[in-house]
DNA sequence: TGCCAGGTATAGG
DNA sequence: CCTATACATGGC
């Protein structure tokens, strides 16, 4: 089914941006996302211009699961107009970010996973993921087609473990997923989700600075991680993650200031992308202002 | 080899 | 309140 996205989808951009550690190009442009015990496959179709997209959901699935899943409904391009004029970094960072969008993503994985996060890299990070599905997840059999490209796939993915998937992980058997000092966290979450301690669905109902709050209660959750939880698991654009990156950024080009909490309800995504940016440009971003003259 | 990676918990001041 | 330090593991 071709569907079209307003402002664009970079697919390659998204899955080097951080947010999320299972998004795999396939071969001829083909992107695999898994959401919950959903897969998509979806290529851009660059011959129609701008913004639309082979997807191998049907309409409906489209509209449940993966547009929301993209952030669809809001105005990436309206926001990108508000940074400040004299902001020359952000605006910067903005263009470089076109077609990032911040995922919705599940918050039992993204719990999971930003705890794993933490003093690794992405590649490192990618890999015990993957390891955590391989050793725990349900394996699940894709059937898809992209039917403006004739491309048919089919493969054996194993999706992220549920809760209760991981109710007899133990400490060495998480270790074998290179979580090292990690795994007592990541048993930590694992059962006080599973006792009730902590209610994944009804934190939503919680605002901002709660759930935020609420989060930490779990051993390994520190400010930064249920940032990235509420970010990226609850949709809450609001927050903003400061990890080394953002950290560089804040203390070189803003005098210590963090500015993205300027832009109230965005500046989650503000930081997405100057992250994205950052990190992109090997730190040289930050230099190229002082060394032009 | 030494340093760093989407940090946090803990101890000590 | 603050700062210093340990913590597993892999890549460069």
């Amino acid at each position: 089914m071709v569907i079209r996205f307003e402002d664009g989808l970079d697919l390659k951009k998204i899955e080097d941006s951080g947010q999320c550690f299972r998004v795999k190009e396939l071969s001829d442009g083909v992107f695999r996302f898994v959401h919950k015990d959903r897969v998509l496959y979806i290529r851009g179709l660059s011959d129609r211009g701008e913004g639309f997209y082979d997807v191998s959901a049907d309409s409906e699935e489209w509209e449940d699961i993966w547009f929301p899943y993209f952030d669809g409904k809001r105005n990436y391009a309206g926001i990108r107009q508000t940074i400040s004029e004299q902001d020359d970094f952000l605006r910067r960072a903005a263009e470089y970010g076109k077609g990032i969008r911040v995922l919705c993503q599940d918050p039992w994985e993204m719990l999971i996973t930003f705890i794993t996060s933490q003093r690794k890299n992405i590649p490192a990070i990618k890999k015990s993921v993957e390891l955590i599905c391989e050793r725990f997840g349900r394996k699940e059999k894709t059937e898809a087609i992209l039917s403006e490209s004739d491309i048919v796939l089919s493969e054996e993915i194993y999706l992220f473990p549920s809760p209760g998937e991981l109710r007899d992980a133990t400490d060495e058997d998480l270790r074998l997923c290179k979580l090292g000092y990690r795994a007592p966290y990541i048993l930590d979450a694992i059962n006080k989700v599973l006792n009730g301690d902590i209610d994944l669905c009804k934190l939503n109902e919680l605002d901002d600075v709660q759930l935020f709050e609420s989060l930490k209660i779990i051993n390994g959750v520190g400010d930064k991680v249920s940032n990235c939880i509420c970010l990226f698991g609850y949709g809450r654009m609001g927050l903003v993650p400061v990890d080394t990156w953002i950290a560089r950024i804040i203390n070189l080009e803003y005098n210590g200031k963090n500015v993205f909490l300027n832009y109230e309800d965005n500046g989650g995504i503000m930081q997405q992308w100057a992250f994205y940016y950052e990190r992109e440009t090997g730190g040289k971003a930050l230099l190229s202002e002082g060394e032009k003259g």
